[in-house]
RNA sequence: GUGAGCGUGGCCUAGCGGUAAGGCGCCUGUCUGUGGCACAGGAGACCGAGGGUUCGAAUCCCUUCGCUCACCCCA
C-alpha cells in the first residue's frame, strides 16, 4: 500500500460513530446545563502563545509541538492543548468586561509529537471547559462537578476523582525547596529519571513508579505538599473538598498528583477509570491563576480540565457502555429495478424518499434481482421497492416490508407516506 | 528519546525450508421478476520492503520500514 495514515493518528470509520456520537452530545448536554457556551480557536495559533503559556521548559513545548513557519516566516504551533487559545481569545475579546467567570468549552483536536501507545495519538480530540475570571473554589467545584457529572454520564463504571493542591508562587516554591533538600543527600540512590528530575520538576520525583531503585521509600518519607500550603492555599483547598462533600462527588487526595503543564495553582484533579493500562486518565485539570498575566492580561484567575475523547471512546467501547445505537446500519428503503427503462425511474423513486426526509439507496441497475435483494438485505433496508417494466407502465412499484415478508403493489406517490407508516 | 513484541488477500487466522490454506466479508449461480438459510462457484496475496544462506525461503540470518505495547510525558 502506498499511502498510510500518518503516525500517531487515527481514522474514525463510519462503524466507530456511534460510539463517538454518545460522547460528544454527551459532553454538549452537560456544557449546556452547566452554562458553558462554545468557542472554537484556530488548528494553529502563534508559536509563542503556547510557549509563553504552557511552559518553555516543558515536554510538550520542548519537544511535542509540531511548529512551522508560515510562508511570511512567523512561527505557528498546532493546536498542543485547549487552555491558552481560549486565554487568548478572552483577552482578545474584551472578555472581562463580561460578568465572571466567562463560562466556555470547546470540542478540538490537539496535537503533539509522541510515541503513539494505548490512548496515546499525535493527533486526538478534547472536550474542555475554562471558567475564567473567578478565584473561588466553588468555581473548582463546579468544574468538577461538570466532569464528573459527564464522565458519569457517560456509562463509565468505577470512575475515582484524585485531586491536589500544588501550591501557588508564594508557597510552591518554598515547599520545592524543601522537597530538594530532602532528597538532596540521597540522590545517588533515586533512579536517573528522578536524578533529571530534581533539576527540571522536582514534583515529578514523588509520581514516580519505579522499584528497581529507592524512589518508593523516599517518597513515602518527602515532604508533603499539603503540609506546606500557605494559609490561602490551604483555605481554598479546604473549602473545595467542603464542596465535593456537598456535592456528593466521591473523591480521594493524593498528594503525588501532579501535572506537567507548568501554569497549574492551587487546584489539579484527574478522573481515572478502573482499568489498568499506562494512559488511563480520561480527564484532568486544574487552576491556572497565573496564565492569563503570563500571556499579557492582568491579573485573572481561571480553572478548566480537558478530556480525550478517544479515551473515552475506549472505555465506553470496554464498558459496551453505549446505547445500541445501530441507526447507521438501517436503510429506510432499498430500490431495486429490473430492466433499463425502469432504472431512471427507480433512480427518480429513490431521489424523491430523500426529498421527503427517508434515508433511501439504490442498487446497482443491471444486477439480478437476487443480487439486488441480497444487497438490499446487507444494507440494512427496511422496506424494499421493486420497479419492473410492468411497474414503469402502471406508475407503481412493489413495496416489500423486509421484516414481514409482506409485499404489496403501491403507486409511487403513495410510497413515501406507506413507509413512514410503518 | 529508550525498551519489548509483531508484520500472510478488505478483516481474522493456519502454514515455520519444497513453491500459499481456511473462516468472515464481497460477487455469481442453484431460484429466466424477489432477500435473510443452505449448497456450488468466482474475484482478491509478488506472504511489509531490501539483501543474504540454500538446489529451493512466507518459513533461517542481517538490514530497513511499519504497527503494537511499555517507559518518559500526557487527554
Amino acid at each position: 500500500m502506498q499511502f498510510r495514515l500518518p503516525r500517531g493518528t487515527q481514522d474514525i470509520l463510519p462503524e466507530d460513530q456511534p460510539h463517538w456520537r454518545h460522547v460528544i452530545s454527551t459532553a454538549q448536554e452537560m456544557a449546556r446545563r452547566f452554562a458553558y457556551g462554545r468557542i472554537d480557536t484556530p488548528v494553529f495559533e502563534q508559536a509563542a502563545l503556547f510557549e509563553r503559556g504552557v511552559g518553555e521548559g516543558t515536554d510538550i513545548v520542548e519537544k511535542e509541538t509540531y511548529t512551522f513557519s508560515d510562508r511570511s516566516n512567523e512561527m505557528m504551533t498546532l493546536r498542543a492543548e485547549g487552555t491558552a487559545p481560549v486565554c487568548r481569545a478572552y483577552l482578545e475579546h474584551g472578555m472581562s468586561s463580561l460578568p465572571q467567570p466567562v463560562r466556555m468549552h470547546y470540542f478540538c483536536p490537539i496535537f503533539r509529537y509522541e510515541r503513539p501507545q494505548a490512548g496515546r495519538f499525535r493527533q486526538h480530540n478534547q472536550f474542555g471547559v475554562e471558567a475564567i475570571g473567578d478565584a473561588d473554589p466553588s468555581v473548582d467545584a463546579e468544574v468538577i462537578d461538570l466532569g464528573w457529572r459527564f464522565t458519569e454520564a457517560l456509562g463509565l463504571k468505577g470512575l475515582s476523582l484524585v485531586i491536589n493542591s500544588i501550591g501557588d508562587p508564594e508557597c510552591r516554591p518554598k515547599y520545592l525547596e524543601t522537597l530538594k533538600a530532602a532528597y538532596q543527600p540521597h540522590l545517588d540512590k533515586v533512579c536517573p529519571d528522578c536524578r533529571m528530575r530534581f533539576e527540571r520538576n522536582p514534583l515529578r520525583m514523588l509520581d514516580c513508579k519505579r522499584t528497581d531503585f529507592a524512589c518508593q521509600e523516599y517518597i513515602a518519607s518527602a515532604p508533603q505538599m499539603s503540609d506546606h500550603l500557605c494559609e490561602g492555599c490551604a483555605d481554598h483547598f479546604s473549602k473545595l473538598q467542603g464542596y465535593l462533600t456537598a456535592l456528593e462527588i466521591p473523591f480521594r487526595v493524593d498528594s503525588r498528583l501532579v501535572r506537567g503543564l507548568d501554569y497549574y495553582t492551587r487546584t489539579v484533579f484527574e478522573i481515572q477509570p478502573p482499568e489498568e493500562g499506562a494512559q488511563s486518565t480520561v480527564l484532568g485539570g486544574g487552576r491556572y491563576d497565573g496564565l492569563i498575566e503570563q500571556l499579557g492580561g492582568k491579573p485573572t484567575p481561571g480553572v478548566g480540565f480537558g478530556s480525550g475523547i478517544e479515551r473515552l471512546v475506549l472505555n465506553v467501547k470496554r464498558q459496551e457502555a453505549a446505547l445500541a445505537d445501530n441507526a447507521d446500519n438501517v436503510v429506510d428503503a432499498v430500490v431495486v429495478s429490473l430492466g433499463e427503462e425502469a432504472a431512471p425511474v427507480a433512480a427518480k423513486l429513490a431521489s424523491q424518499l430523500r426529498n421527503g426526509g427517508l434515508k433511501a439507496v439504490l442498487t446497482q441497475p443491471g444486477r439480478s434481482l437476487r443480487g439486488q435483494m441480497r444487497h438490499a438485505t446487507a444494507m440494512g433496508a427496511r422496506f424494499t421497492l421493486v420497479i419492473g417494466d410492468t411497474e414503469v407502465a402502471a406508475g407503481t412499484a412493489q413495496l416489500k416490508n423486509m421484516d414481514t415478508g409482506d409485499q404489496q403493489e403501491v403507486t409511487l406517490v403513495d410510497v413515501a407516506a406507506v413507509i413512514a407508516k410503518g
